[in-house]
DNA sequence: CAGTATCCCTTATGATACTG
DNA sequence: CAGTATCATAAGGGATACTG
């Protein structure tokens, strides 16, 4: 742990925990439902083990969560100070969609974008029967090109190898404009009428398919005005 | 900088920012009215200079705060971006006083105990004169131990040393104790009828003290209520 | 699945002194 | 007042391999 502040403040004392890297992001994982090490994971790809490991130790003595071993069972489940934690975390989310600027190519992870889209698929708008939508960014790393998300019966997988099911709809984007389609800066009309983002698929699944997700939390946040032209 | 996280979520790109040692404390500095270099130091006393140079650098290019310099002065403002991350700062502030337990030794720091209470004095209750506030905390480092608040039109200087001007009220605490009535753990008069704090001084202006400074802007926090112990 | 164990290495930070 | 310059250290963190 980084040197405490040596502050009674209670904005220093928290920040001593949630300064360090990775912290605040291992909580929005379990904040959006993740429970187990391996889930963890999955939303914070470049973590390492040993660090997600040493982190949930922290934030477990910090009494901000609680392991729990149940049958074999490992279950990670936040306390009530770990509750308390989500307006933070929301509020930081928010002021981020406000206030960062443009994405690095760096930030923008396909399997993350694929990761929170099959967290915010609306089970109730789809097809009664299994269905596959696969999604193809030509501009990224040949090694995460293409993607699948089979959804059945309430269950969302992702799948980075071709699942062996027919894909019913083909969703093919640059990645940028996915990702700005998923996080509320582009509609889904917007970018299919601009071309960037096309579906190939019946007819009515291409209309239906944008009904399939609910985008990002965050899609909703009113971005700050520009600054206003001065009116001539 | 340390290493982005390469997330596009919003928590992530803004806790590559906010993420760093000291960072939301000189935002805390900025929002609690501090402009100019040497305030903010008072705010941060163990940080260093150089590093709190850095840190103003880093904000305002993140947009956060701007730098203005008029006729040789040199004032920090936050920009509309920057202000947005007040009830970031009041949320963990909040979280901070509910959740994290006691306070070690280290923190308990007078200059910061003094800074912060001279900025929350409320003039209009004082005496319509010169006021001095003498403080000592027996217990603490030899060198921290005397300090002096003076009063007077509606300004509030904290000195370390003997201002000269005579006393009109001395308190004398213990430091921990202080600290806890400062942050509404412990009330001026449960405190007082204890004897943990003490006040010397006019009967009349040691029935005012109290009503003198306002708390710390966490004071009034709820606290959560202690787990229930169970009922027989 | 749920983590530990290593190991190296960068780099963030603290401390101090100094300048316009 | 408002910072810069310099330096040594610790250690935080990334990568990888391995275990029950």
């Amino acid at each position: 742990m980084s040197a405490p502040y040596r502050q009674f403040c209670p904005v220093a004392k928290a920040m001593e925990l949630l300064d360090e890297r990775w912290t605040l992001l291992v909580v929005r994982e379990l904040l959006s439902g993740g429970r187990h090490f391996n889930d963890l994971r999955r939303g914070l790809p470049r973590m390492s083990p040993s660090l997600l490991s040493r982190r949930l130790q922290q934030l477990t003595r910090a009494g901000v969560l609680e392991r729990r071993e149940e049958g074999g069972q490992v279950e990670y489940v936040l306390t009530p100070a770990g509750a308390e934690l989500r307006p933070i975390v929301e509020a930081i989310g928010v002021w981020g969609t406000r206030w960062i600027g443009e994405l690095g190519d760096a930030d923008l992870d396909p399997k993350l974008l694929l990761w929170d889209m099959h967290r915010h698929v609306d089970h109730d708008a789809l097809p009664p029967r299994r269905t596959v939508v696969g999604f193809r960014f030509p501009d990224a790393d040949p090694r995460a090109r293409d993607w699948w998300l089979v959804l059945h019966g309430g269950e969302a997988d992702v799948c980075d190898d071709d699942p062996g099911h027919p894909v019913d709809v083909l969703v093919t984007a640059p990645l940028r404009r996915m990702v700005a389609v998923w996080m509320g800066d582009v509609s889904w009309s917007a970018a299919l009428r601009s071309g960037d983002v096309r579906l190939e698929g019946p007819p009515e699944l291409r209309r239906a398919l944008p009904a399939w997700f609910t985008l990002s939390s965050f899609a909703a946040v009113p971005r700050p005005r520009p600054v206003a032209a001065q009116a001539p």
